[in-house]
DNA sequence: ATAGGCCTGGAC
DNA sequence: GTCCAGGCCTAT
């Protein structure tokens, strides 16, 4: 599910279930999650207190009143699930749990999401751009990153060096707002171009979080979920009618209309 | 720059 | 069975 407008749902969800929480047991359920999480982490959580739960880029930062972080990356499948019983959800992954019996638990059917438990004054995530939704990503900071860069603006944008939180979901519709050919080299692009791409990309995050419950109804996306082009190869435009093509570009799908961008 | 790996499930 | 998947890392 998460890019950043459902980390940003999975973030308030964990901040409702865990802030002010003492951590008595945390369960690790699938030994890929021991890469990151290790034995000896675990065993140092109980007793530690929920203090805070932010959001940046898609990372999660889970922080304890030790002064310790849980850094949580959902990748492609990962969700939070509070639960009020000892019960675990399908495909449950690590189960954090709380003295009062409840807990939060990730889910994750490619067992691809991972939590990492950092030490106080660690510095995390100071590789990651400007969160693509806030004032700080500006066609200034694209035009000053670009300027050192090649190749297809897609594959920049996907770059969370350059900009934070943009999946390839919202690259697409970012571009398809901003008429950008995907395939534009970024030395391409002029100031113009720039602007009306930043406005793109917050117009595309910005509509997805006003409803961030659309991926989380059982049973799949619902009908209120409209995207422009991502996953509408051959369909036609909603712009102009043309259809809707499907390139790779880093060995993942662009999708973009051939008419009007 | 590109491919491969991590994992599993769903669509075909 | 095959191919695809909203991410990121490492190796070539």
């Amino acid at each position: 599910m998460p890019e950043l407008p459902e980390v940003e749902y999975a973030a308030r969800v964990a901040r409702a279930a865990a802030v002010g929480q003492t951590i008595a047991r945390v369960r690790v359920l699938h030994r890929s999650q021991r890469r990151a999480l290790t034995l000896r982490a675990t065993r140092t959580l109980p007793g530690d207190v929920v203090a805070a739960v932010d959001r940046r880029g898609k990372y999660q930062l889970i922080s304890l009143v030790s002064g310790r972080t849980l850094l949580v990356h959902f990748k492609l499948n990962g969700d939070w699930v509070a639960a009020a019983s000892n019960a675990l959800p399908r495909h449950a992954r690590v189960a954090l749990e709380f003295s009062g019996g409840t807990s939060l638990i990730l889910v994750d059917s490619r067992a691809l999401a991972t939590i990492s438990l950092h030490a106080v004054g660690d510095v995390l995530l100071d590789h990651l751009g400007p969160e693509a939704n806030c004032m700080g990503f500006t066609a200034d900071w694209l035009a000053s990153v670009f300027r050192q860069r090649r190749g297809p603006v897609k594959l920049a944008l996907l770059d969370q060096r350059v900009v934070a939180g943009l999946g390839n979901i919202y690259v697409c519709e970012a571009l398809w707002y901003a008429h950008i050919d995907p395939r534009t080299p970024v030395n391409a692009l002029g100031g113009d171009a720039l602007r009306t791409l930043v406005r793109g990309a917050k117009r595309a995050i910005n509509k997805a979080l006003a409803h961030p419950e659309r991926y989380y109804l059982p049973g799949g996306v619902s009908d209120a979920v409209r995207f422009n082009v991502y996953d509408r190869e051959g369909r036609p435009c909603r712009r102009c009618g043309a259809p809707v093509r499907r390139i790779v570009q880093g060995g993942r799908s662009t999708y973009y209309c051939g008419g009007c961008q």
